[in-house]
DNA sequence: GGTATAGGTTGACGCAGCGTCAATGTCAAG
DNA sequence: CTTGACATTGACGCTGCGTCAACCTATACC
């Protein structure tokens, strides 16, 4: 005995498209085909398609579940690496949430990041001495330079970027992951390109800093506190550290 | 001035790509285009851009981002709106994941939902009594009629899928979520939807059951503490039992 | 001036998983 | 014979770009 399309689809919970599509990427053939083209399912298909049904809601992709009711040994391992999978996701959806709220929080408070005037209260000179010292007199010229001679447009445009880095860097490592994961990289990835604006690095300009300037800055963020402060104090500083040592022992 | 294409991707973080995509849904014009199709962007430009891929990194879309940047007020009110979203997101993952691990679980330590018996313990005369005085003795007579007839394959198909249903309930009741949102609706639904492939209930076949049959059922399920068991105990009887009624109120 | 090289342009496909027409054939019932 | 329900095969749409492909341009060095 079998059923028609809208037959199983109903008893399973479908729609008719569904078992098409299935149908033309090979997830799930009818058992007979009728000359007239109709499809016609038994109960054999019908327990498939439930499994099919059952392993989708769960999240896992069509592919995946084709895999998985081929191999019949191994689903309890795919459950596991997409229970992994599913984690991850849950951890970076936390973290979207924690930004939204900052973001609304400082919306609501402050002017807003939006707003104009957002450029009282830096003063980039206060580093001068660190700069002199670790990487000499002429490279703090060169981006004291660089800094004063940018448009007001200029100036919050790399502030509001800077800034935007910090909150994630900090969410990233209120987050618990790796600092030499993907994550953590790309955070690591987005630091490096800042830096490439900034003429006065050592290797600055287009090729971005070298590998050596690149590492000792994340040493600084961790040994000065004025600059741990920006990324959500000590633990936040080694996070951003390791991550950059990571980073740059991979690609620099 | 102004930068070339690859210019500020760098500068904001990004590629030449997505500024091109931009550009043809409307969301960041270039601030100038050379004669040569070539495409320059000034500070207005990087600022603007700046602001899309924050609020990008936030997880709204386009489309929000657009209107957002336009109306330059409601910032605030988006964000908050994208929040509750991504909040929903967030528990619909966290049932998700619940439901993997149960099913990894059930797995590895009986035989397995995808095992072939899975018959065994279960006896639909159980209910028989609750059935006959409610419905009458002609109602459970044709379900009873209905099951025996059926091959085991469609036994199995059958109790995989009320099975699976359960537990989605159980982890909807678990979530915390209101049984008259779309989430317990669309439960509703499928516990609709599978009652009607019962013949005996009143109304059943292929319209489905009756309102007074759907809601009697509920209320059943929290009496009754055999049908409550299945459902997680009485608090889950109890959600399942408003999410049903709710149900019948909208659609039946 | 020639040429190597980097960077620019406009299409257009691909991805995940179907929803949703569109145009048309089939089957059961009145 | 007509009507209506259900079937078929395309094919576009959605999200946000990545990734070729095929073809100009700008820059720099010889």
């Amino acid at each position: 005995m079998d059923w028609s399309i809208q037959d199983i689809a109903r008893l399973a919970g479908t729609t008719s498209r569904t078992l098409r599509h299935y149908d033309n990427i090979g997830l799930l053939a009818p058992s007979r085909v009728g000359s007239n083209g109709y499809r016609y399912y038994d109960q054999r298909a019908l327990v498939r398609l439930q499994r099919i049904l059952l392993l989708r809601d769960l999240g896992l992709g069509l592919p995946a579940i084709a895999e998985v009711l081929e191999n019949e040994t191994d689903a309890a391992r795919a459950l596991r690496g997409h229970h992994g999978w599913l984690r991850q996701e849950q951890q970076r959806l936390a973290r979207q949430i924690a930004s939204v709220e900052t973001t609304i929080a400082a919306m609501e408070g402050g002017e807003m990041i939006m707003a104009e005037d957002m450029l009282d209260g830096f003063d980039h000179t206060q580093y001068r001495e660190e700069v002199e010292q670790r990487w000499g007199t002429e490279a703090y010229a060169k981006s004291d330079a660089w800094w004063r001679g940018l448009s007001k447009a200029d100036k919050q445009a790399w502030m509001e970027r800077q800034r935007q880095l910090a909150r994630d860097w900090i969410a990233a490592a209120e987050g618990g992951i790796a600092p030499d994961g993907d994550e953590a990289q790309a955070l690591a990835q987005r630091h490096f390109d800042w830096l490439r604006g900034i003429p006065g690095t050592p290797g600055g300009g287009s090729n971005g800093p070298t590998k050596e300037y690149f590492v000792g800055l994340g040493e600084m963020y961790v040994a000065d506190p004025r600059f741990a402060a920006n990324y959500g104090g000590q633990a936040g500083a080694e996070f951003v550290r390791a991550a950059m040592a990571a980073y740059a022992a991979r690609n620099l």
